[in-house]
DNA sequence: GAGATATGAATGAACG
DNA sequence: CGTTCATTCATATCTC
């Protein structure tokens, strides 16, 4: 277990005191490395599992090491390798801003399967407008004059509600379309707690629901 | 230091200037960091690839940056943001649910059943463990006054400010510690969007910094 | 300028 | 295999 990452010169006083602190990672040991980039390099990109274990001999010779982490080796570095090249693949494809300054970093990742919200696909400057324009007009932040009520326990309310925290105190949203005017007034506005106000209808009813344990804050719009 | 191993790939040269030497280190400007927050903080926590390339083109009329930068910024961002969450669960329950000692609580690495994002099932709890340490005397918000700012473009404020946003407002906080006595009154409390109280000494003094870009509402304390 | 903290970058370990 | 999470490393920034 003790593999021992790098001697690390630093001075932050740990070790000893820890009963099982173990040490869940492997770091492969610069001859290890060298191993195993040569290998790669000569053309074994991926190993049968024979040759996986005749390989973790090998390496043992200079640290412990594992079938496991050998195979996960070479899987992410094939996984890099390829990654790099389409990186910039796809960089050359993409000349086409004018800033004079592509910047070549390399190594992006990513590509997701399923993403939660796009971000509109509005223009560039929609978000800073979006963070700058919410507030173009005025508001004034609503009194809440509810009372706390945050003793009883968030169980799983199986009955229809969302729980959730408006300026800072727990509140149980009914679960359908909520009517802002008759639950809060004329000019009341949620704004979720990332600064973004939640749409309504004309109205006044919200258009999209409370999300389980969020924060918003209440305010009143001068605007309206 | 042994830095060997490793063939780093990267070839570093961004934009900036740099004489010589080691400036490896992409660091987002000002209101690149506001724009990677606003879009977190709206939902959009882990940007698809192509999602990824069009936070990148809006940044870049910032300062130089690539794919990369984004992507990583992402995965950073999430992370930590769930680390937290998971200190301050531990640091609660800990206060909460167990007599002086307990070491038996050990490890439980091997079952990370949370696999989407942000606030669900255990989160629950710390929220309302947050809330509970904080909320449970009362607070009513502040009626804020502050004339929205917005118009003024988000220029190079180089200057020694914090942009956040308070109330949904744009203000450019001073770097140093905040007076929040002074600047707001007797009993005005910060709260970050999280719903966690800001911490002042017994001055009123904020004992951190604000954080660029995130979003505090100003609420005043009814047990002050 | 050393130490502490924040955070960009890298990579091992998994999941689907 | 592609993607995502967790941990680690390195450096930029802040503090004293």
């Amino acid at each position: 277990m003790s593999m021992e990452g790098r001697s690390n010169g630093s001075s932050p006083g740990d070790a000893a005191a820890a009963p099982a602190a173990v040490r869940s990672r492997w770091t492969p040991k610069p001859e290890q490395i060298l191993i195993l980039e040569s290998i790669f390099n000569s053309g074994t990109v991926n190993p049968p599992k024979d040759e996986t274990v005749r390989i973790r001999k090998l390496l043992e010779k200079f640290g412990a090491v594992s079938d496991a982490n050998v195979f996960y080796w070479f899987q992410n570095r094939r996984s890099r390798s390829r990654r790099r090249q389409r990186e910039l693949q796809a960089a050359s494809a993409l000349a086409s801003s004018s800033p004079p300054y592509s910047s070549s970093t390399a190594r992006s990742t990513s590509a997701s399967p399923s993403s939660s919200w796009p971000v509109a696909d509005e223009d560039l400057l929609s978000i800073s407008h979006r963070m700058g324009g919410f507030m173009e007009g005025n508001y004034s932040i609503f009194n809440c004059t509810k009372q706390p009520d945050q003793y009883s326990p968030i169980n799983e309310s199986i009955d229809n509600t969302i729980t959730v925290f408006i300026n800072g105190m727990r509140w149980e949203a009914p679960r359908g379309p909520l009517d802002m005017r008759a639950m809060f007034g004329q000019s009341a506005v949620l704004v979720h707690s990332s600064g973004q106000p939640l749409p309504v209808d004309e109205h006044g009813i919200l258009l999209q629901s409370l999300q389980m344990g969020e924060s918003y804050f209440l305010v009143r719009s001068l605007l309206l």
